[in-house]
RNA sequence: GUGGAUAUAGCUUAGAUGGUUAGAGCGCCAGGUUGUGGCCCUGGAGGUCGUGGGUUCGAUUCCCACUAUUCACCCCA
C-alpha cells in the first residue's frame, strides 16, 4: 500500500474516539478534584534539554529519539516524554515564586524510536501530573492515589502497585559502591547486557530478566537495605500513609526506572494483560531536576501513564464505554421545493442547539431512511410538497416507530422540548 | 539493532500437488414498496492475490529479495 501512516503511529477514528474522550473527561475530573491546572507545552523543544533532563546514559537519550535540525540549524527534538519540558516551563516562568506546591497536569502525544510491539508505538500519548514544592511522602502518597483512583473510577481491577526507593545521591552512591565490589567477581558470569551495565548504570543489574544473572544476583545487597536515614524514614512514611488510606502495593526492591532523574520513591502500576508491556503508569520522585537548569533547589514527583495502555487494559476487562446518542433528528425532504424549505429549517434548528441533519445527496426518501437509521436519529420529519401546502408534517420517532403530527411553524420549539 | 510469524475486496476470510471468468460473509449502492429505516428477497460496484525478480508453456500458489504488519528481546508509557 502506498498510503499508510509511519510505522507506530495509528488514527483515532470517529467512531472509536467517544472512548478517548470518555477517559480524558474523568481524567479532567480527577485532576479537578485533587487541584491540578493543565498545563500545555511545546511538542518539540532544544535537544539539549532532553539530554540534561532525561538522561544522556538512558535508552531514550541515546538510541530513541527524533532529533532534526531546523532551518536555522537548532537542534530540535520531539519529546519522547512530558516531564523534561514541563520542567523547562516551570523553570522559564519562574513559578518557584507562585504559591506551592505548583500541581499540573498534561495530556500529550510523545515519541520515541523505537521498534514497535503491543502496547508501544512511535507516537503514544500520556496522560502525566508533576508537583513541584513538596519534599516528604505526603505528596507521594498523593499522587499515587490519585493514579490509584482513576484506575477505580473506570472500573479497573487487578492492577498491581509496585513501589521501591531509589535513594538520594549521597546514599545511592554508597550503594553503588558496595553492589559493585559483590559483582567484580560474578562479572564473567553474567550476561553480555549486564556486563555492560557495570560500567555505566549497574542498578539496571539488579532487574535483568536473564534466568542465569538472577540466579547470581540473589544475594546482591539491595538498595532499599542501604538507605541513609533520611531516605529511609522517607520510605517508610510512604509505606505508613499508603497503609492509612488503604491502598495495596509490593516492595519491588529491584524495581529501577529508565530515566537519570528519579530520587527516592519510585512505583509503577502494573496488569499481566497488555502484552509484553505491563507497565500501565510509571513515576517517582525528581528531587535534583529542577537544580539542573536554576539555582533553585525544588523537589518534585510525578507520573506517567500510557493511555494507549489503559484503553487496551479496559477493553481486556470488558469495560463498556457510554456511547455517545445519534443525531437528535433527520429532515428527509422529498424535490427541490421541500429541499429549499429543509434547508432553512435545518438551519433554525441547528440554531436552537438541536443536533438536526438534513439530506445532501438527494438521495430517494427509502435511502434517506435508511441513512437516518444508520447515524441512529431519534426522529426524522419527512417533507414534501403536501406538508409545504398544509405546513404540517410528520414527526416520526424511529426508536418505536410512532408518528405524531406536528406543524412545521412550531416544530423548533417543539423539538426544543423532547430533545 | 536482533529473532519468529504473517501479507487475497473497506473489514473478516476461503482457495488450488502451479492450469481458463479468485469465491464467501459482513459492509457499501440500487431495486422489490412511483412518500417511510430495522427483517427478508434480488441485483450491482469493489481485487495489479503486499512489491520486485526467478523457475515454468503457464505463478495468487513454488523459490529469492525487499517492504509492510505483528509478536518477542533490549528498554519503556
Amino acid at each position: 500500500m502506498a498510503v499508510q501512516s509511519p510505522k507506530g503511529t495509528r488514527d483515532i477514528l470517529p467512531w472509536e474516539v467517544y472512548k478517548w474522550q470518555y477517559v480524558e473527561k474523568i481524567i479532567a475530573e480527577l485532576c479537578r478534584n485533587f487541584g491540578y491546572g493543565e498545563i500545555r507545552t511545546p511538542v518539540f523543544e532544544h535537544t539539549e534539554l532532553f539530554q540534561k533532563g532525561v538522561g544522556d546514559a538512558t535508552d531514550i537519550v541515546q538510541k530513541e529519539m527524533y532529533t532534526f535540525l531546523d532551518k536555522g540549524g537548532r537542534s530540535i527534538t520531539l519529546r519522547p516524554e512530558g516531564t523534561a519540558g514541563i520542567v523547562r516551563s516551570y523553570v522559564e516562568h519562574g513559578m518557584a515564586n507562585l504559591a506551592h506546591p505548583m500541581k499540573l497536569y498534561y495530556i500529550i502525544t510523545a515519541y520515541r524510536h523505537e521498534n514497535v510491539q503491543k502496547g508501544r508505538y512511535r507516537e503514544f500519548n500520556q496522560f502525566g501530573i508533576e508537583v513541584f514544592g513538596a519534599p516528604g511522602p505526603s505528596v507521594d502518597v498523593e499522587v499515587i492515589s490519585m493514579a490509584d483512583m482513576l484506575f477505580k473510577r473506570l472500573g479497573l481491577k487487578g492492577i498491581e502497585l509496585n513501589i521501591n526507593s531509589l535513594g538520594c545521591p549521597a546514599c545511592r552512591r554508597e550503594y553503588v559502591q558496595e553492589l559493585k565490589e559483590f559483582l567484580t567477581p560474578l562479572l564473567e558470569n553474567l550476561c553480555i547486557d549486564c556486563r555492560n551495565r557495570f560500567e555505566r548504570n549497574p542498578l539496571r543489574i539488579l532487574d535483568c530478566k536473564n534466568e542465569k544473572c538472577r540466579q547470581h544476583l540473589k544475594d546482591a545487597p539491595a538498595l532499599l537495605d542501604n538507605l541513609c536515614d533520611e531516605c529511609k524514614s522517607h520510605f517508610d512514611g510512604l509505606r505508613e500513609r499508603l497503609d492509612n488510606i488503604g491502598i495495596g502495593y509490593y516492595v519491588d526492591k529491584n524495581m529501577v526506572r529508565g530515566l537519570d532523574y528519579y530520587t527516592r520513591t519510585v512505583f509503577e502500576f502494573i496488569s499481566p494483560n497488555v502484552g509484553a508491556q505491563a507497565t500501565i503508569c510509571g513515576g517517582g520522585r525528581y528531587d535534583g531536576l529542577v537544580g539542573l537548569f536554576s539555582d533553585q533547589d525544588v523537589p518534585g514527583i510525578g507520573f506517567a501513564l500510557g493511555m494507549e495502555r489503559l484503553l487496551m487494559e479496559m477493553e481486556n476487562q470488558g469495560i463498556e464505554v457510554p456511547k455517545p446518542d445519534g443525531v437528535d433528528i433527520f429532515i428527509a425532504p422529498i424535490g427541490k421545493t421541500a429541499d429549499i424549505f429543509a434547508e432553512k429549517l435545518v438551519y433554525q434548528l441547528r440554531n436552537a442547539g438541536i443536533n438536526a441533519e438534513k439530506d445532501v445527496m438527494g438521495r430517494s426518501l427509502k435511502a434517506q431512511m435508511k441513512y437516518a437509521d444508520k447515524i441512529e436519529a431519534a426522529y426524522v420529519v419527512v417533507i414534501g410538497d403536501n406538508e409545504i401546502e398544509s405546513n404540517k408534517a410528520v414527526l416520526r420517532n424511529m426508536k418505536t416507530g410512532e408518528e405524531k403530527d406536528v406543524s412545521l411553524d412550531s416544530i423548533v420549539n417543539r423539538l426544543k422540548k423532547t430533545g
